[in-house]
Parts: C-alpha cells; sequence; structure tokens
RNA sequence: GGCCCCGUCGUCUAGAGGCCUAGGACACUGGCCUUUCACGCCGGCAACACGGGUUCGAAUCCCGUCGGGGUCACCA
C-alpha cells in the first residue's frame, strides 16, 4: 500500500508552493490506489495550533485535497501532530544512544563557535572534533560536575558514500564524511525535526517521500537514523520549487511589495483586490495575497482551475495537453514525468486557466457560484427572491465569457440597482449624452422601444436597426447613449441582452431618467 | 566558501543521437469578427547558457566554464 503525506507547519496560511506538494503527494497516492496523509508538523512551544492549523485545513479542504488520516479525521496511527509525540521521539533517541548511533555532547555553543572558526581560517570543511562526546557515564559525569549540559548527537560515518535513488532526480551521491553529527536533542530534551520526521513517517508508514528540493540536501542525516533506527528506507522524490514570477528563487509570502513590480502580478492582484474590498474582505497584505491559496477562494477562483495550473508546474504529461480534470490527473500523474527544474509562478497562465474552467461550467453552476457574491455585497437578498434570481439566472446568461472568477459579477450590478439609483461614468454621460446628438436619437429612439411590440433580444435588435436606416446614422451613434442611459457606464453586456433583462418598464424609466438628467 | 541540485522561446513545457530549418500552451503582437467589453478565428514574434570533445550526425552523450538555486542551526 503506498501512503504519502503532506506535513505542514501551521503558520496560519496556506503557501502555495505547499499546494503544490501536498497536490503531488496525493495525486501521486490517489492515482495508486494509496492513501494520503496529513501530519502537523508543530512544536510544543508553538500557541494556538488550532487556530493556526485551521486556515490550512480549510485551504486543503477548498482545493480538493482530501487527506485518509490526519488532524479531523484521524487514524489508526494517531495522534497526528508532533507536539503530542514527543515520548516517541525520545524512545528513538534513546535506542540511538544505545546502539552507538548517537552521542552526548557536553560542547557550549561558544565552543563549538570557535571550532568553526578555526576550520574557515585553515579554509578546510568544519567537522566536530567530538570533543566533548561523552560514551560513558563516567564522562558524563565529568563533564556534568563541570556544569556542562547536554545534548545528543548523531555519531555520522567518516567514510563512504551515500547513494540516493531520487524519483525525480535519479542518482545523487553525498559523501558521509561531509556530513555533520548533527543534533537530535536539545538540552532540554526535546528533539529536533529532522528526528521527528523519520520516526513519523516510519510509524506512519510512509512509503513515499515527496517534499521540496529544499530537503534534498538534509536526507543524508535522514537516511543515517533510519538506518541506525532499521527502519526500511522510503522512497524520495524531491520536488523542483515554485519560484517567483520571473526569476528562479522560492516564491515567499513576505516578498510581495517586490512581486507587485511585475506587471502580471500586480494586475492578478489588482483585479482582487477590487472584488474582496466591494464584498468588504480584508485585503492588507497579511491575509491578502496571490501567495497565499485563500486569496483564490476570497476571490472566487475554482479549486479545479488551481489545481489543474498547479499540477502543471513542474509536471506534464505530453507536448500538447494540458487541460485537466481533477479526475484526469489522478489517473495520468507520475513522478517520472516531473521535471527537475525550478518553474516560475505565472499569474496570467493561472488566470487562463480559471478562464478555461469557468467557461466551461454549466450555467447553473456558474449561478451557484456567483449568487454568494451579490448577497454579500446586499445587491440581492440572501436568500435570492424569485425576481432577484431570475434576474441573477439572466445576467449569468447574458454575460457569458466575461465572468472568469464567481467575484466578478460585481463588475454587472446595474441591473440589481434601483432604476433612479443607478450611478453615471461622468466622462461617459458626457461623450454620450450630453457632446453631439446622442440626447437627441435616444429621446427619439425611446419612442420606438416604447412602442416594440415584445421587449426581446431579436425584436429589439429589428427595432434599433430599423431606427438607424430611419435616421440614416451608425449603429454606433444610437447604441452606446442608450447604453449609458441604461448602465451608467460606457462597457458591458450586449445591449439588446441588457433591455430584455431591464425589461420595457425600467429601460424606458432609466432613459428617461438621463433624458432628464443630459 | 564546501557540498548538492538545476540551466530549451519572456513564462510553463515537449524533446531520451537522425522524426528538430526545435513542437504545444500562456503572454506579447498584427488582422478578422463585432454595438462596447469579453469570447472566438487566422497570422507573427521568440529558445537549445557558453566552449571543447565523441559521432557520418548532438538540444539530446562526455568534459570544462559560466550562470541560477538549495543546504551547511540546540528552525520546521
Amino acid at each position: 500500500m503506498i501512503r504519502t503525506r503532506f506535513a505542514p507547519s501551521p503558520t496560519g496560511y496556506l503557501h502555495i508552493g505547499g499546494v503544490r506538494t501536498a497536490l503531488f503527494n496525493w495525486l501521486f497516492a490517489r492515482g495508486q490506489g494509496g492513501q494520503f496523509i496529513l501530519r502537523i508538523d508543530d512544536t510544543d512551544q508553538q500557541r494556538n495550533v488550532d487556530e493556526a492549523l485551521q486556515p490550512i485545513l480549510d485551504g486543503l479542504k477548498w482545493l480538493g485535497i482530501d487527506w485518509d488520516e490526519g488532524p479531523i479525521v484521524g487514524g489508526p496511527y494517531a495522534p497526528y501532530y508532533q507536539s503530542q509525540r514527543l515520548q516517541r521521539y525520545q524512545d528513538a533517541v534513546q535506542k540511538l544512544l544505545a546502539s552507538g548511533h548517537a552521542y552526548y555532547d557536553y560542547a557550549t555553543t561558544e565552543e563549538l563557535q570557535a571550532e568553526r572558526e578555526a576550520a574557515e581560517r585553515e579554509k578546510r570543511p568544519f567537522r566536530y572534533s567530538r570533543r566533548f562526546m561523552a560514551q560513558t557515564a563516567e564522562q558524563r559525569t565529568k563533564f556534568e560536575a563541570e556544569g556542562r549540559q547536554a545534548v545528543v548527537r548523531l555519531k555520522m560515518p567518516t567514510q563512504g558514500t551515500l547513494v540516493l535513488d531520487d524519483l525525480v532526480r535519479g542518482r545523487v551521491e553525498f559523501e558521509w564524511a561531509r556530513e555533520q553529527d548533527h543534533v537530535v536533542q536539545r538540552t532540554d530534551g526535546t528533539c529536533l525535526y529532522h528526528l521527528a520526521n523519520v520516526v513519523d513517517d516510519h510509524d506512519f508508514q510512509i512509503t513515499h517521500v515527496i517534499r521540496a528540493e529544499e530537503h534534498l540536501s538534509n536526507t543524508p542525516r535522514q537516511v543515517f537514523i533510519i538506518e541506525a533506527l532499521g527502519y526500511p528506507r522510503p522512497a524520495y522524490a524531491h520536488l523542483p520549487f515554485v519560484a517567483e514570477p520571473g526569476s528562479r528563487n522560492k516564491l515567499s509570502k513576505r516578498k510581495l511589495d517586490k512581486y507587485l513590480k511585475n506587471r502580471d502580478f500586480a494586475q492578478l492582484v489588482e483585479h482582487g483586490r477590487t472584488i474582496a474590498e466591494a464584498i468588504g474582505h480584508s485585503t492588507d497584505a497579511d491575509s491578502f495575497n496571490p501567495v497565499i491559496v485563500d486569496f483564490y477562494r476570497t476571490v472566487g477562483y475554482l479549486p479545479e482551475a488551481i489545481i489543474n495550473y498547479m499540477a502543471l508546474l513542474g509536471w506534464s504529461l505530453d507536448d500538447k495537453t494540458e487541460h485537466f480534470s481533477r479526475q484526469e490527473l489522478i489517473e495520468k500523474f507520475s513522478l517520472e514525468r516531473v521535471v527537475k527544474s525550478p518553474a516560475s509562478f505565472d499569474p496570467k497562465k493561472l488566470q487562463a486557466f480559471e478562464d478555461r474552467h469557468f467557461q466551461l461550467l454549466p450555467q447553473q453552476q456558474k449561478i451557484e457560484l456567483t449568487t454568494p457574491f451579490l448577497e454579500k455585497v446586499g445587491l440581492v437578498k440572501s436568500p435570492p427572491t424569485a425576481d432577484e434570481q431570475r434576474m441573477i439566472d439572466a445576467v449569468v446568461a447574458a454575460a457569458r465569457d466575461r465572468i472568469k472568477v464567481a467575484g466578478d459579477i460585481l463588475a454587472f450590478p446595474d441591473f440589481f440597482l434601483k432604476d433612479e439609483e443607478l450611478p453615471y461614468d461622468e466622462a461617459a454621460f458626457e461623450k454620450c449624452l450630453r457632446a453631439g446628438e446622442g440626447r437627441a436619437l435616444l429621446s427619439s429612439f425611446r419612442e420606438r422601444l416604447a412602442a416594440v411590440e415584445s421587449f426581446d433580444v431579436d425584436q429589439l435588435e429589428a427595432a434599433m436597426k430599423q431606427f438607424v436606416a430611419d435616421q440614416q446614422i451608425k449603429i454606433g451613434q444610437i447604441i452606446h447613449p442608450v447604453r449609458v442611459a441604461l448602465t451608467g457606464k460606457s462597457v458591458g453586456l450586449g445591449l439588446f441582452d441588457t433591455l430584455a433583462i431591464l425589461g420595457r418598464e425600467r429601460s424606458l424609466r432609466r432613459i428617461d431618467r438621463a433624458l432628464a438628467r443630459a
């Protein structure tokens, strides 16, 4: 049984790079009929773990990355929180000590630092001398009599080579002599990450460790612990980083200011901000940031689109297939086709996937996704009345591909506003209704509209064509004034759709109001 | 700095010695469609980091150089 895991720290947010790691683990497990485990790498010092964990759990859930064991769902190897497994780690340390794979070390930070500096001066690689290593009870007593405190260090091999067959990187070799005697237990008795990590992976029966490349250099010490403890070695797959837009640096939450200088990135944020502000969602950089998954949920992106895009950041099926459903990804994903080089995050391409996935949605689903945004800003009641619902349906249908994320529905508020409260884009109003003959044409077209037999798209269009022919004008001369009168704006849905949705009464009322104002 | 990883259009990638005068997608751009916006359609721009080998033949193999990144904690 293949078992993979994702092990986030409760940091309060789900990072986009973390999503990619979680996704690959999840896809691999699901595709192989295996299991995906969520383990929480918290430490006992951390407070508010639940609070800091919730956004991560929510984010994963929203993306549809579900876990077979872990927080909330539990599982046979519980607990899944590192902070509750300290005893396991300490037992492991005792085993390492007993078998001679680790030792108590009484060096102080200063003494270690001195050795390090000496090595630096002599331009040789640093390796701890083990001067304060205690392997017997007498030695321990002696050091302790000097008031020293012990950490536990790994007693790493001094020769030989570790050969790692990484599933994405291939054969990677490390010389043991270059590895340090890493600390696995602090003076206060708590254990360090690498030890905990190895013990947990073993306890949870993880078969494939799929993680970011930054852990590649850490693997030798983990392998050492694994072997010292007599555990089976899991398969490793080290994923390339998700890099910043336009660079090879690791994507970071903290560098939003810098990314904002990237035009595409700025556009993504700007678009999102418009929607977030409308619905009264905080837009401060700490929580509202495209590096954090919550951003996309707030603005109304589709999880499928994010998943599709993220999957292609470092993986491909072939030379042409790009659009994948979740199920297709599960079926087609393989570690063999993960690329080795880092992939930079491209906001424009993400948007392209969003556009496409949203386009393909059935009308009903678009309605369900967009309605909450109208409710949040109070343009419709919650839940909408029957009339409002009809209006939503009509607007979503007429909007066609203009809605790319669910929040885009807010670009068409005019239909939901009272006729007498419609605001006008002054520049557009001036140009279309006050300058030239816009007002006069509108006034005369108003009578045609009043007389149209049935207020549907076909008849409205016919009426306008007739009007244009009679007046010997170009269609633009009348269309734009009508649009501004109806919506207050110079851009929007198809004009005949707009008229039909508003209906005769409201359309005429809006036109009259604009005429009176012009 | 030591060690490790990586290096094909601006970006994501295809490419496992001849199918490559390097393919697809996004972006950009010219045009068409059109009542605005959006969609859609047609076209264009644009890359094998560099230098040596090996070979009849190299983006693909080897060596070196350069560049980028990661890692070297009593962080995770």
